[in-house]
Order: structure tokens, then C-alpha cells, then sequence
RNA sequence: GGAGAGGUGUCUGAGUGGUCGAAAGAGCACGCCUGGAAAGUGUGUAUACGCCAAAAGUGUAUCGAGGGUUCGAAUCCCUCCCUCUCCGCCA
């Protein structure tokens, strides 16, 4: 959420970085300062027949303490006035202020000036490749075909037990997704990130605060007999840790790391290109999170990205770097840097990874604050990275480490898969 | 799920209708004291929004959340959430 006071003073700025996102109500940026006026005129009414009516209920209580109950009787006869005006007044200061609210969310973050103006994925900008891509051999096989061939994977069975996009990873399709998020959670520990585990279902405050709610609501499961929402992210509850939280100006920076399945309803997706591992309502995933000084953000962001590469480094996976295009980014996000491995088999780009910097977007829905320099309160800046969502990464690991004699496993993992090949 | 108790500031904890943003203590910050430290001592120590060009200042709101009663609510009433104890169930 953007804060009021910044779009009130920076009016043509933020219509200028709405147009790079390719925002289509530029005219609520308008609204909302109209709103803002508004409150702020109602609020200042409010304030001084509260502040009336307060002088003349202490002026009746000393007057009762006193004994004098005939005068504290007369003062009383004037306050159903400004009873009656303050309740008018507070009810409209209510209606103004959701309707802010309501129009205030409806703004996504503003994009960073480095951010390509586009549209489409296509007009993503390529900021590096990485790493040579396989040539196969005739006959070799997509992962799913590769995840039936070996026993690694039961889709199926997944369907018959809950539904489609639900798969049963067996044997050492099981062991080495363990493998993978053992490995992912020792390399950030390594980086300095303290892991937490974590509920895996949320309440509407956390959906609201990570910007999940009010405007993806319909992406999450949704437990409705206790109103909760199944995570799609661990972004979500790990970011929420720090809602209404003061931090110490040293307490800065907090690097949070977190495994958990991901669950996203993903309605409207079918086809081809949802095939095996590619998109699922289950999935596993290692979430980085930080919260830093504003200062630093985009420092930061460019070293969670250099430990998402150095991921796709040690497990050996060609891949790309993607600085995301307005129209492609996330409403939250005012810079992502999305990571794609190349799946050889499918001969095309996985996304593995995203990263972004939110700067006060979501603190300011958090109420996520720390203690400057001058010792006054300040809007932390967010950021998170997948570090790294599984599937694809099992998807482009069985299919270009494929050889005649099986698949091979990558060094790294050796030690937690504690096998070297499937085959 | 049933019965009971309770939710106050960073923490402990007072406060059952008016002078309460809230006693007292601890903690923390700064100062004095000291060769240095401890002890002692003094001062300060919530957040948000509004008014003001800004600072100073000042107004309003906030004692789990929301509503109600009242001239006036931390205190009374209602609903919800949460914690604790006992019972039930249970990995």
C-alpha cells in the first residue's frame, strides 16, 4: 500500500511510475488525495467538538465534586449538541476513511526507475545467461515421461487420493525433493539467514498485510469454517512475523529463511504448458525474507539474487537472469529479478525463482517500523526470494542430467540424496 | 467441545465511573557521583492522526478487538478474539 502523504506530495511522480506499470485508473491516484482532503478536514472538526465536549465533561466533574450540582446540571444541557455533531461527524470520518481505503489499495507499488516499461513478458529485459545449454541426445525424454520411467513420480495417484496438480513424489523421487530443501535451507543458514518453521494456514490480517488480500483472494484454498487461508507462499507467514513490529535501529537487518509447501488454486491454468512439474497446486518451496533499513534495499536485493544464481551454480542448471518489465510485475513489488533455468527437453525457460524488493509497500500494510538515527519511527523496506521452488528445479534436473545409464545427481546433492544416480 | 478465571505501557503490576496516557517497581537512555565500576542520585522513556511552513507547541484517539450505556468509561453492558486452570477428546 502506498502511503497517503507521499502521493499527496509527489502527485506527478506517481502518475508518472503508475504509467510504467501500465496502470489502467490513473484517476485514483486523484481520488484518493481528494479522500485524503476530505479526512483531513473531518478529522480536524471531529477533533474540536471532541475537544470541546471533553473540556465540559471535566468542568461537570470538578463542578460534582464540589457540590455545585445546579450549575454542572446547566453545562450538561448543552452537550447533546455536540453529542449529536460528534456522532455525525465520527460516522462520516468512518465512511471517508474506508472509502480511502478501498481506493488506496487498489494502487500497486511503484516501480523502481530502473524497471523497463512493457507490457508482456516478452518485453522483460535479459540482464545475463549463465551457464552453457545441453544438447541431448535423440530419445531423451520430458520429466514426466523420465518421472514414470524411474518411479519417481505418481501423478495419478495424486488425482486419485486428492486431484489433478497434486503429485506423490516415491522412492527416490521422494528422497530427493528432502534432499533439495535440506540443501536450499543449509545454503542460506550459510548466508546468514535464521530459518523459521511455520504455519502452514494464515488468517485475513496476514493475507491483507503481504498483499494477498483484498485483490488475489481467489489464488488461495480457503478454509472456510475458521477463515483461513492455505499459504502460497511462505512469504506470507514469515513476513507477517514482523506486523506491528517497532524493530531497534540494530536489530536491522532481519534475514528470515523458511521451507514450506506452497498451495495455490491456479484457476484458469490448463494445457500443455501445466504439464508434470511445471505448475501445481502443491508444490515445495525455501522462502528468503528480509526487512532492512530503506537505505540499503537495493544493495540487498542484488546480493539475494547473486545466492539464488550461486543455487543454480552449484546444482549446475543453465539459467537466466530477467529484470521483470512493468506489466509483468507483481502488484507489491518495485523491482524483481526473475530466475529461469532452461529445460532441456521442453525447450523453454522454467521460472525458479523470483526476487523483489517492496520497499515500504508492505511494511506500510504491516505497520512494519524501526527506530532511525534520530530515533524516530520509519517504514522498514521488505524483501523476499525463492531460494528455490522445487518442481521445476526436479523438472529441469531429471531432464538435463539424463544420460543412457540414468539420470545423474549433482555433486552437491550427493551428500543429502546419498545416491549418485537414478537409474 | 463443556465449566471457571483472566487479558493494562518493554516487563512486573496498581487502578471498579470524573483530577487516568494511566500509580509503583524493574528495564532502557542521558546526566551527576566515582580513578574506573557497582551502589546511590536526577531527568527522560508509547503509537497514530490532525492543526502549524517547520520546530516548539497543541488537539484527538488508543488500557485484547468491535459496538453500547453515560455529560464523562481502563472501570458498567453486549458480541468476538486470545491466554490460563479443570473435564472431555487426541497425534
Amino acid at each position: 500500500m502506498l502511503q497517503v502523504s507521499y502521493i499527496r506530495d509527489n502527485r506527478e511522480q506517481v502518475l508518472e511510475r503508475l504509467a510504467v506499470k501500465n496502470f489502467k485508473q490513473p484517476e485514483l491516484v486523484d481520488e484518493v488525495i481528494g479522500l485524503d482532503d476530505k479526512r483531513r478536514q473531518t478529522q480536524t472538526q471531529l477533533d474540536n467538538v471532541s475537544a470541546q465536549s471533553n473540556a465540559a465533561a471535566k468542568q461537570i466533574g470538578e463542578l460534582m465534586r464540589n457540590g455545585k450540582k445546579e450549575e454542572a446540571e446547566a453545562i450538561k444541557a448543552n452537550t447533546g449538541k455536540w453529542k449529536e455533531e460528534g456522532k455525525q461527524l465520527s460516522e462520516l470520518l468512518g465512511a471517508v476513511e474506508q472509502e480511502l481505503q478501498d481506493k488506496i489499495v487498489l494502487l500497486p507499488n511503484l516501480p523502481h526507475a530502473s524497471v523497463p516499461k512493457g507490457i508482456t513478458p516478452e518485453e522483460n529485459e535479459v540482464v545475463l545467461e549463465h551457464g552453457a545449454i545441453p544438447a541431448l541426445p535423440t530419445g531423451s525424454l520430458p520429466h514426466w515421461e523420465l518421472a514414470t520411467k524411474y518411479n519417481l513420480i505418481d501423478f495419478e495417484l495424486g488425482v486419485k487420493i486428492t486431484g489433478a496438480g497434486f503429485p506423490v513424489y516415491k522412492g527416490k523421487g521422494a528422497k530427493l525433493q528432502r534432499a533439495l530443501i535440506a540443501f536450499f535451507l543449509d545454503e542460506a543458514e550459510k548466508a546468514g539467514y535464521e530459518e523459521v518453521m511455520l504455519p502452514l494456514m494464515v488468517n485475513e490480517a496476514s493475507g491483507f498485510g503481504t498483499g494477498q488480500l483484498p485483490d488475489k483472494e481467489g489464488q488461495m484454498y480457503f478454509v472456510g469454517q475458521d477463515n483461513l487461508y492455505l499459504i502460497p507462499t511462505a512469504e506470507v507467514p514469515i513476513t507477517n512475523l514482523y506486523r506491528d513490529v517497532i524493530l531497534k535501529g540494530d536489530e536491522l537487518p532481519v534475514r528470515n529463511t523458511g521451507y514450506t509447501p506452497c498451495f495455490r488454486r491456479e484457476a484458469g491454468s490448463y494445457g500443455a504448458h501445466v504439464r508434470g512439474l511445471n505448475r501445481l497446486h502443491q508444490f515445495d518451496k525455501v522462502e528468503l525474507v528480509q526487512v532492512v533499513h530503506p537505505d540499503t534495499s537495493y544493495d540487498v536485493l542484488e546480493q539475494m539474487s547473486a545466492h539464488v544464481q550461486g543455487l543454480l551454480q552449484k546444482l549446475g542448471l543453465p539459467y537466466r537472469v530477467l529484470r521483470l518489465c512493468g506489466g509483468d510485475m507483481s502488484f507489491t513489488a518495485a523491482l524483481t529479478y526473475d530466475m529461469e533455468t532452461w529445460s532441456a527437453a521442453q525447450g523453454r525457460w522454467l521460472e525458479v525463482s523470483s526476487v523483489s524488493n517492496f520497499e515500504t509497500f508492505q511494511s506500510n500494510r504491516l505497520k512494519l517500523r524501526f527506530r532511525n538515527a534520530e530515533g524516530k519511527t520509519q517504514l522498514a523496506h521488505t524483501l523476499n526470494g525463492s531460494a528455490l521452488a522445487l518442481p521445476r528445479i526436479v523438472a529441469t534436473l531429471l531432464e538435463n542430467n539424463q544420460t543412457e545409464n540414468g539420470i545423474k545427481i549433482p555433486e552437491v546433492l550427493v551428500p543429502y540424496t546419498r545416491f549418485e544416480w537414478i537409474d
